[in-house]
DNA sequence: CTGACTGCAAACCCTTTGCAGACCG
DNA sequence: CGGTCTGCAAAGGGTTTGCAGTCAG
């Protein structure tokens, strides 16, 4: 809808330099699954993806396309969608309010404020489907974080205290 | 910080009211439950609650406190945080944008808006930390969905192929 | 008392990991 | 060719479910 063929192709151009920058070795099933992501306006999880390559890729296995995710978020060329791994969250603050989340313990606080009330929501939104709320979300790093002395910009896996598991090779 | 001893009080009877219109059991479970969700101003996981519980609870079991969390979402009590069950999700877009989510499918649409790159963020937020990025989160059903002739409000999991599994009794 | 509820254990789903063979560079 | 990468299968962690005993109303 709003992708083109110049925006896929930019997107598949970027990847190979970043690819080749990072030495990373330009696999068929990396290629195709980041073109299958590049190419979608929506947000697919790694077993649409997975799905939908089966076609073209009968031989692929679902690990990889998680592997390849995890590269390809690590090498900033796609990133992952609401909260990540970790588990179900509750909430018994039922007013309109929003979050700060902390990127880096997955700490979420609630905030409220009168100037977010009533966004302005832009017409094309409209079309997309009916608005029940909207609500901000303010991405940072918490002060009980910030006094932490591990510096590390954008960790997959906030929590993990089981020792290092993943990071940008 | 926000959560004054009058705010507890007034959920937990609202807790007692709906409950008894709901004609489900007061258990002494639930009690704790809600009052320990009620009481918190961070959004505890199920696990984070069941630890804080045991103390009291000692016999209590892990499963308990979710059927008794999903129980009360079902009442309107609390609220699931975040993408709720379904799995992970990756983006390709890395540009500044927000989303649309739909509610009943799950389904998540990007859209840019220059009005709402600088929100007003109140002070009392950057006190919680360093804000790295906000973005706002639209939420409502999709046009999609709204041709669907089911109608349901608010399910627990929008996707869910393989029969149902629960619904607010 | 009786049906709703709990605790237990096992199932379940999504995701990750160890290993041996396959392929890019 | 060598080291990276894939596919397989099995483990892992969080969540759900079936069942029999327990408890609120």
């Amino acid at each position: 809808m709003s992708l083109s063929k110049q925006d896929i192709a930019r997107r598949l151009s970027h990847f190979h330099a970043v690819a080749k920058a990072a030495g990373i070795k330009l696999t068929h099933q990396r290629l195709e699954i980041f073109r299958e992501i590049a190419s979608s306006i929506e947000h697919p999880s790694a077993e649409i993806l997975f799905n939908a390559l089966k076609l073209r890729l009968p031989t692929l296995s679902l690990d990889t396309v998680y592997r390849s995710l995890w590269l390809l978020n690590d090498l900033g060329l796609i990133m992952t969608l609401g909260a990540r791994r970790e588990s179900l969250r509750f909430d018994a603050n039922l007013e309109h309010h929003h979050h700060f989340v902390c990127t880096r313990c997955g700490r979420i606080r609630d905030f409220t404020s009168p100037q977010l009330t009533d966004l302005p929501i832009p017409d094309a939104v409209k079309e997309l489907g009916h608005i029940d709320s909207t609500h901000v979300e303010v991405r940072g790093i918490c002060t009980t974080c910030s006094k932490d002395p591990v510096e590390d910009s954008a960790p997959r896996n906030p929590k993990q205290p089981k020792g290092e598991k993943r990071s940008r090779s």
